[in-house]
DNA sequence: CTGAAAGCGCTTACAG
DNA sequence: CTGAAAGCGCTTACAG
């Protein structure tokens, strides 16, 4: 900036208030610093202005897994509500792992960013203190008891209640919720409303916990399929696990929806195609990401938010993979 | 720090060296210091020390779109290269736009990056003068003809070239071949490999390109049949137009594999279990990450980078989507 | 409308 | 082994 004054013959000041378009600044002024910007190649440097402002214009992201289509779709969402502010999206994986979150949190809070965006590991160690020094801190998709900020979920329980009727009208009586890890809190609040479902319907919950990755659920339907080999629907608790609960049945020789009923949480791409295509709950990730986001901004300019989950609701979408139940012994 | 300073009763440039661990200090002052740093809940400020070194430790990765499963993946192999190495990764996207990137590479640069990963948009502008400021930068996956930086890229000559003779020897004629946009580096060099192994086969080419999206691909594919309806054979450029294809033969009613054989180019976890599962050419993304990554390092460390194209090799993966062609009129 | 001074938090020589 | 000084690039009051 120094170089450009000095080719303008002007103050440094003079510069940054051409740059920043801010106060008075003569046409004649503006036209040579102008001119001296594109003489010298001049390009702004993001760190000396965010060390002045003692905030970088950055709002962290901190996921579990950016393979996972959610998260992916979560990535884009947001980035563009908070790109259009003039905010970057600084992009952390924590491997769904606590330790590695700690440090991932650490290390976006050393750039002293604006937000942050955080969907917790599955056994994450954080509270409310851990927080501080992001002024606007939201949750997404996962809460976390000891986290007192507020959060965007969707509204878990009734749609996982909507799911199971679906197949209780179906005829099915055995109807297997493959979940999430048990620790965690999506796991905790589709359970509870697989479970009222199922019990309003005098039918027996049949649960069986995964780390919700396609391989894991592979192993643990085809375990499910032999200690009851009467099942005739399943749920599976993300688009992964959906994944692995057909890999499963084919593994054992079953077909869907001929054996085997299946409807999914959350939706992906290849469902719509897939023969049968599956009937799926589909979550809004992009309005969850868009709020989310927007809370975000919220925050960092004062503006109060509800600290209650905010909720946005999902929607049970039928297609081919719920079949009238075979009659049962 | 000054504050931990004034609680040790040091000076600032003690807390440095403790901090950094450099230098001589003597037990006491360090465990002092120590002290001071919990006592008053100090955080480091990455801000300070990026300024002081004219440089961050970060690394961009500027890609087109992250709900694409192929960046996805390369984010979370480099990332854990460079974290490794203590360096963050900041994502950025392209939306495959050429306004779009060139504002994110200003972005990127603003922060005085340690170096740049970059996979171009398609009708990318840039040069390389643009990449100046980057002391390390690497292309991958897609290259640029005016962008003279090191490259990784996957042998997709070879590659198209076998998945099409695959096709070949089970008796196809006609074969389209569903590429991405004309204007994309991948899109020429998987071209050139099916071109040359159809003609060596005297066998027409049928060339139909697309913006590389599943919705995209679907049109094209249901307007190649109505076009050429003796196509008995398809390969799809990437994941989401392998997708594309699928359900453009739902559209039209016909079924892969029996009325018509399916490469996919590109694996997707869906193409293990889908009905048929899905022959595919497997791009080692991990391993052109974990390449690509590697680049960038030796280039940071002033290590000499080979300028010609780092190769990678995908192979082959026959699955059960190709079957021999019916018997042509 | 424009400039001189100070400081954001850190680290790098340079003294002692 | 430890400290005083300077400066990385910018912006914010404060003068003029």
């Amino acid at each position: 900036m120094k170089t450009v004054a000095a080719h303008a013959g002007v103050s440094a000041q003079t510069v940054s208030r051409v740059l920043r378009g801010t106060g008075y600044v003569s046409e004649e002024t503006r036209a040579k610093v102008l001119a001296a910007v594109t003489a010298v190649g001049y390009r702004p440097n993001a760190v000396g202005r965010s060390l002045r402002a003692t905030r970088t214009p950055m709002v962290g992201l901190l996921i579990t897994d950016i393979t996972n289509p959610f998260y992916a779709s979560l990535h884009k969402s947001t980035e563009a509500v908070f790109r259009e502010r003039g905010l970057t999206l600084m992009l952390l994986n924590s491997d769904d792992d606590r330790e590695t979150e700690r440090q991932q949190l650490e290390l976006v809070r050393s750039y002293r960013p604006s937000g942050l965006l955080l969907a917790p590991a599955v056994h994450s160690s954080l509270t409310t203190e851990d927080l501080v020094g992001f002024g606007a801190a939201v949750l997404v998709s996962r809460t976390l008891p000891g986290l007192a900020v507020p959060s965007v979920v969707t509204n878990e329980p009734e749609a996982m209640g909507e799911a199971t009727r679906a197949l209780l009208a179906a005829g099915h009586r055995r109807i297997a919720a493959v979940l999430g890890p048990q620790a965690a809190s999506t796991t905790t609040r589709r359970e509870a409303g697989y479970r009222e479902a199922v019990l309003a319907a005098g039918v027996e919950p049949l649960v069986f916990y995964t780390d919700q990755t396609g391989p894991g659920a592979r192993a643990v339907i085809r375990q499910a399929l032999h200690t009851h080999p009467r099942i005739t629907a399943a749920i599976g608790f993300n688009a992964p696990v959906t994944e692995g609960i057909l890999t499963g049945l084919r593994d054992e020789g079953l077909s869907c929806p001929h054996d085997v009923s299946l409807v999914g949480f959350t939706d992906a791409p290849w469902m719509a195609f897939y023969p049968p295509p599956i009937t799926v709950v589909r979550q809004p990730v992009e309005a969850m990401g868009r709020l989310a986001a927007q809370l975000v901004l919220d925050l960092v300019d004062g503006k109060p938010v509800a600290p209650e989950p905010h909720v946005v609701p999902s929607t049970l979408l039928h297609r081919e993979s719920v079949v009238v139940a075979p009659p049962g012994p």
